[in-house]
DNA sequence: ACCGGAGCCTGTTAGC
DNA sequence: TGCTAACAGGCTCCGG
């Protein structure tokens, strides 16, 4: 479930608890979470001795840069990482565990199976096609109005793109567009050059306020240290279907766009005429 | 090049 | 209460 705010407040999280640890073993009982070794044995012969130099974050990734490699973990819909003491006790959905040379496991708890890591000498094999950073001086409002152009897909599921702009999901498009104001079926090439400035500087602010928050836990989401986040206290539409809008009191509707649950004001987000 | 749909997984929730 | 279908914050692959 976790968007860019999401995966922001897992990396700070447990960036202070990897920084300068070497790995000291790997065990997992889920091969095909990883993306680029076909089995844990040989992920753990090169994992093994490499020591964390940085963590950080490129879109939904986790980036981790080792001593030779760099370590990606995406958590796609239901991954959870955390730093704890290999004696606590791990549940059935605990899916990866990587040993640190303090006595502290990172551990990759994953219930639906679908989050993936990347071991490998080249990450920008799999970051290259990301779009840029949204909270970077790269995204800029002409930067999305030369990546819409063209588009006659619906915005919300072209806010989806990964390679368009880097970190958004369902929540923070649904929360971007009602933020400026769009429908979420108006066609992506059809937003005027105002629109597209809105809609630049709402996805900007909504992420903002994601990280501020840390991250919104409506599902399963919880931060490492298993506390929640607040931003599910801050969505003005996001599962919120029936419920009166905040600003005018017309129930939020929802549709499905490329079967992703879309939520919106039918009011404050009329289509243009 | 673009776009929609199936598929990957398991757990939770809504509805009858 | 119990069963079933729908749903879940992501993304890849395939085909038109």
């Amino acid at each position: 479930m976790p968007e860019l705010p999401e995966v922001e407040t897992v990396v700070r999280a447990i960036r202070p608890r990897l920084l300068g640890r070497t790995f000291t073993g790997f065990w997992s009982d889920w091969p095909r979470q990883l993306a680029t070794h076909p089995d844990p044995t040989s992920f753990r012969a090169q994992l093994v001795a490499q020591t964390v130099q940085a963590a950080g974050r490129r879109g939904k990734y986790i980036v981790l840069t080792l001593t030779h490699d760099t370590l990606l973990v995406h958590l796609k819909m239901s991954g959870h990482l955390s730093v704890v003491p290999a004696e606590t006790v791990r549940d059935k959905w605990t899916h990866a565990v990587f040993a640190l040379d303090n006595g502290h496991e990172l551990r990759f708890r994953d219930t639906r199976k679908f989050g993936r890591i990347y071991l490998t000498p080249t990450p920008a094999d799999t970051l290259g096609a990301l779009g840029p950073e949204p909270l970077s001086v790269a995204f800029t409002p002409q930067h999305l109005a030369d990546r819409l152009a063209n588009r006659r897909r619906a915005i919300k599921p072209t806010l989806l793109d990964q390679t368009i702009v880097a970190g958004v999901g369902n929540i923070y498009a649904d929360e971007a567009l009602f933020a400026a104001g769009i429908h979420p079926e108006t066609p992506a090439s059809a937003l005027d050059a105002a629109q597209v400035a809105a809609l630049h500087g709402a996805i900007r602010s909504v992420l903002e306020q994601g990280i501020a928050r840390e991250g919104a836990s409506i599902n399963s989401y919880v931060k490492p240290d298993g506390e929640k986040g607040s931003m599910q206290d801050a969505v003005n539409v996001f599962r919120r279907t029936g419920f009166p809008c905040y600003r005018c009191g017309t129930p939020i509707e929802r549709i499905v766009l490329a079967q992703r649950s879309t939520h919106f004001c039918p009011r404050c987000q009329a289509p243009a005429v």
